[in-house]
DNA sequence: AGAATTACCTGAGCGC
DNA sequence: TGCGCTCAGGTAATTC
């Protein structure tokens, strides 16, 4: 699905292709998507300008002058960059039509992306308004990870899950950066240490870090903007051995969520 | 307030 | 071949 690394290369993608360019027409064949789509948002964003592409964790935020729309592509959602006009395909749920005759189409086979239109600044929406600092930013590290979890004895890999507390971390880079960090994924959130909360949230930050910048170096296809080439050291290897130890990896399941970790590594 | 649980959705993979 | 089952998981809503 796309984690928050290939949102942010997407939105680089957008950015460079979509500014300036004005909308013509909205085409919204699927109404009810994960959450139902906006009845108006055809007629407001009719003959807008695209002002700016920006991201909040895994929401796309499009500035389109009279108001800000707001994308999540879920588990399978993608963006397709289409020349012209092109007959929809299966699950080809929204296109956005450009004045030029290009075409941005959203496609999701499972309907778990959302697609929100906001009067005011997306950051200042009532989805996102609550959400927590962006994991690449400054307000998170160490000492607020540390403050943040004194009083919860929620699993940590649930804790950086949680989109209040830091925004944008799914199961994949939870699990990665538990690994790289030592700690053990069910470990109470109150017993980490001052140290372990300045490691976890260094890992989280370098492991998204790498991922986009690895994800970079290669061409983003118009037709799948999903998936890149990372290497994970454990989501998705649990009948695999440790990159570090050479030990087996152990998987169990926490918040219905698959988790996979080195015993022996992690602690 | 914090924690736990469930719903949403469909394709892929599996056993038989 | 095809049926039925399970799994994948981000977010929102509900309940305790």
């Amino acid at each position: 699905m796309p984690e928050l690394p290939e949102v942010e290369l997407t939105r680089r993608r957008l950015e460079r292709e979509l500014i300036g360019k004005r909308i013509r027409r909205v085409i919204v064949r699927t109404p009810r998507l994960r959450l139902p789509v906006p009845p108006e948002l055809a007629a407001s964003l009719e003959w807008r300008r695209v002002r700016s592409v920006g991201r909040r964790g895994k929401f796309l935020l499009f500035d389109c002058e009279a108001g800000w729309l707001i994308m999540h592509l879920g588990m399978t959602g993608f963006l397709r960059l289409l020349p012209g006009p092109a007959l929809p395909g299966k699950h080809d749920h929204l296109d956005f039509v450009f004045a030029d005759g290009s075409v941005l189409r959203f496609h999701d086979p499972r309907k778990f992306g959302s697609v929100i239109w906001s009067d005011e600044p997306a950051e200042r929406h009532p989805r996102l308004a609550g959400i927590g600092p962006e994991p690449l930013s400054a307000a998170f590290d160490g000492a607020y990870l540390f403050r943040v979890s004194r009083t919860r004895r929620v699993a940590v890999k649930l804790l950086i899950m949680n989109m209040t507390i830091v925004a944008g971390v799914g199961n994949i880079y939870a699990n990665e950066a538990l690994f790289r960090a030592g700690i053990r994924p069910d470990r109470p959130a109150s017993s980490l240490t001052d140290a372990d909360c300045e490691r976890l949230a260094a890992a989280i930050r370098e492991v998204l870090r790498e991922s986009i910048d690895q994800g970079s170096t290669y061409r983003v296809e118009e037709s799948a903007v999903a998936y890149h080439p990372l290497n994970f050291a454990v989501y998705g290897r649990e009948n695999g051995a440790c990159t570090r130890c050479g030990g087996a990896l152990e998987s169990t399941r926490l918040g219905n969520r698959s988790t996979v970790y080195c015993p022996r590594c992690q602690s």
